[in-house]
DNA sequence: ATTTACAGTAACAAAAAGATTAGTACTTGC
DNA sequence: GCAAGTACTAATCTTTTTGTTACTGTAAAT
């Protein structure tokens, strides 16, 4: 999704991962409310088109920070989590919405 | 340079003035070497064109990142520096990028 | 019977980001 | 005298990312 050269830095593979306009937001708002569905995501994210979300989510699940759980039935229900990988990355994005809100 | 809506919270608002491909990277790399000029912070970060080191660091300078030191002289010497508010966001890269080495 | 909601998907268009090329003016080293 | 290094800048072109439109099939609600 983004092109960041990944040999480098550990800066530049979380950039080649969650850089874009949208994942670090989709992983703030699974994070804010565990189990959410995909319609409920796209409401809670501002603006974000079905389309753009549903991209992000598979590749945030591909990549593993995000579980997707399809209960398989008709009409379609899905939930949305953070795997141990993405919840491990919340106490950085904590800190950064912190220290965005007091700083910028 | 990116467009994240910015109203809603501190990611949002980070994402919308350090986005894209190079911000993070560069203010790494002056961090790890503060005074750094121009021509050796466009070999040590990985690739990046000087026409995209240029605007990054104009747009970091205004954004309060980056501190510009001019020497006026001629040739031209300019040496880069974090500002207060740019170092004060280093703690949470230094925690994103152990982050990454740890777990990509 | 029509609308709404669920969770998407494909094809395509637009916008944003990034790269390329060429050039500025001056100086030191060869 | 010529090349290389300093720190850029403007104009243009390409690539990447994001957005738009239209559509799937089923069920519950109005």
């Amino acid at each position: 999704m983004n092109q960041v050269s990944q040999t480098s830095c550990g800066i530049s593979k979380v950039m080649s991962q969650l850089g874009g306009k949208w994942k670090f937001l989709i992983i703030w708002r699974i994070h804010q409310n565990e189990g959410i569905r995909f319609n409920q995501l796209q409401r809670d994210t501002n603006g974000i088109t079905n389309v753009m979300l549903n991209r992000c989510l598979k590749e945030l699940t591909q990549d593993g920070f995000v579980l997707r759980k399809d209960f398989h039935s008709v009409p379609p229900h899905v939930e949305y989590y953070l795997t141990k990988q993405g919840k491990s990355f919340i106490k950085i994005m904590e800190t950064m919405n912190d220290w965005g809100e007091n700083n910028l």
